[in-house]
DNA sequence: CGCTATTTGTGCGTATGTATC
DNA sequence: GGATACATACGCACAAATAGC
C-alpha cells in the first residue's frame, strides 16, 4: 500500500474532521469489522497524507463517539459500528430532578391507610390487598397563594411511621425514610404524562377543569429493587414545567476505563 | 510573575494530569471564580514551565468535566466550580430518555430557513434576527398509523447542511451533526410541560383540539456551551408518557469518575 | 528470562488559521 | 488594521505497554 499519491480526504471543515468522517463511514460500511484493529496511526498518516497529530485528533473523535478504543502496544480497536446513545447521564447533583423539592414546601392534609385494589396495585407494582400509607398534600412555593401541585404519596407499610408528628416536612419524603430507617434510595423511576385535570383537582389548583396538567409519577426503590415509596404529583400545565440537564459522561475517561 | 523557577506541579502520572489537577483545585478553592477567565494558554505555559501542548491537554480535561469552556479570541472561562455529581447516572438500558428515538422513526415533511423573532429567540436562546434551519416532521412507530409526536427541530446555521439528501434519518439529528461536523454533544437540557393541543396539531395527531399534550423541549449543547440544536416535540397525552430511570451512582464508580 | 519491534501515550517546538476585541 | 487567544497542523523525540522471539 505504498501509493505515491495518498487517498484524498472528502469535504470537512478541517482535516481531522474529514478523516474522522472517512473512518466513521468505513466502519459503518463494514470495512473495519467489529473487534478489528484500525490501521496504525503511522499507516493512517501515510494513507491520508496527514501528520500524526491530525490522525490522533481524528481518532480521538471516534473514541469520543464510542466507536473505538485505544490500547498502547496493541492498536485502535473497533467497538461499535455506529455511535450508540451511551449518552445520558446525570442530573446535576442535588439539582434538577430533585430540585423543585427544595424550593417548594409540601403541606400534608391527610394521612390514611389504604388497601390496594386492582388499579392501585398496578400503580404500586404490588399484589392487590396489600396495605399502604397514603399521604395527600399540596406543594406550595413560599409566598405564592396557589399550589403548584397536588401530591399523593404511597408509603410502603413498614415505613408508615415516618411522618409521626410531621405536618410540613423540610425534606423530601424519601429522604425522611432514608434518615429514619437507614435505607438508601438507589433508583428512581420517573414517568411523566399529560392529563386533563379532573374537577376536584381543578378546584384545589384554581384552574378550569379539563385543562392540561402534568402528572409526574416517581417510584423510589432501595438496593434490593423493592419499592419504598410512590409519589404522584399533578401540576397545572400553565404553572409548571419539568426541567433537567443531562451531561455526557466524559468519553475520554470511559474509553480508558474499557 | 516572571519567576525563573516556575510553579512546581504536584504529583500525577503525567504533567498534563498534574496541571489539570492543579487547576481543578484552584477553581474549587475559588481562586478562579465562576465566570472568570483562566490565564491564557501562553501564561500557563510560563507559570508551570510546560509546553502549550501540555497546557491544552490539561484544559481539554477540564472542558470534558464541564468545568470550563473555551472560545477563540476570548479565553477559557470557568463554568462550574466542581464537576457534578453524586447522584446521577442513568441507564443506557431500555425505557430511557433516548430510548424512544430508536424505536421511532422521524419523517421530515418540511425544511425552511427562519429568522428568529422575539419569541423564537427566547426559545433558542439567541439574538433576534439570527438565522436557523427549521425542520418539521412527525415521529411514527413502525406499523402504527397515527404519529406519536409532531416535531420541530431548529438547527443552528453552521450545521444547516446536515440533512442534505436525507428524508428519514436513521439516527437522531444531533448524532448526525456529531458525525458530520466532528462536534460532540456534551449536554442536553430538557424541559417538559403540559399544553393544550392546538387545532392544526390536533388534526395531524388525530386527537380532539384542546386535549392535553406533552411538550418536550430538548436543547443540545456542545462543550463550549453553545446550542447546536433545539428540538420541540408535541405528544398526545393519551398516547405517550415519558419515562426514565435514575440510579444512584455507586461509591466505587464515583471515586473513579472524580 | 531478556531482548526487540511495534503501537499508542506523552511532551516539546514551531507555524499558520480563525475568531474576537 | 492590529493585537490577542484559541484552533489546527506539521515535525520530532522519548516513554510505556504489548507481543513475539
Amino acid at each position: 500500500m505504498n501509493q505515491s499519491s495518498p487517498q484524498p480526504l472528502g469535504a470537512g471543515h478541517t482535516r481531522y474532521i474529514a478523516l474522522a468522517q472517512s473512518l466513521i463511514d468505513d466502519i459503518a460500511a463494514g470495512r473495519y469489522p467489529l473487534g478489528a484493529l484500525l490501521p496504525t496511526e503511522h499507516e493512517l498518516c501515510a494513507q491520508f497524507g496527514v501528520s500524526r497529530h491530525t490522525v490522533r485528533e481524528a481518532i480521538r473523535r471516534l473514541a469520543d463517539l464510542g466507536l473505538v478504543t485505544r490500547q498502547p502496544g496493541v492498536g485502535t480497536r473497533v467497538r461499535a459500528l455506529r455511535s450508540a446513545s451511551r449518552y445520558v447521564h446525570s442530573s446535576t447533583g442535588s439539582g434538577d430532578l430533585f430540585q423543585y423539592v427544595r424550593d417548594v414546601k409540601l403541606f400534608l392534609t391527610q394521612q390514611i391507610e389504604v388497601i390496594a385494589d386492582e388499579d392501585l396495585a398496578e400503580l404500586l407494582e404490588c399484589q392487590p390487598g396489600q396495605a399502604w400509607l397514603k399521604v395527600v398534600g399540596e406543594r406550595r412555593v413560599t409566598g405564592e397563594e396557589q399550589p403548584i401541585a397536588l401530591t399523593q404519596v404511597f408509603i410502603v407499610w413498614p415505613y408508615r411511621d415516618v411522618l409521626k408528628g410531621v405536618s410540613a416536612p423540610d425534606l423530601p419524603l424519601y429522604a425522611l425514610i432514608e434518615q429514619r430507617y437507614g435505607v438508601v434510595v438507589t433508583e428512581v423511576r420517573q414517568q411523566i404524562s399529560a392529563v386533563a385535570i379532573d374537577e376536584e383537582s381543578a378546584r384545589v389548583l384554581g384552574v378550569e377543569p379539563g385543562t392540561a396538567g402534568l402528572r409526574v409519577i416517581r417510584k423510589y426503590l432501595n438496593a434490593a429493587g423493592n419499592i419504598m415509596e410512590v409519589a404522584v404529583n399533578l401540576h397545572p400545565g400553565d404553572r409548571f414545567s419539568h426541567s433537567m440537564t443531562l451531561r455526557l459522561e466524559s468519553a475520554s475517561a470511559a474509553g480508558r476505563g474499557a
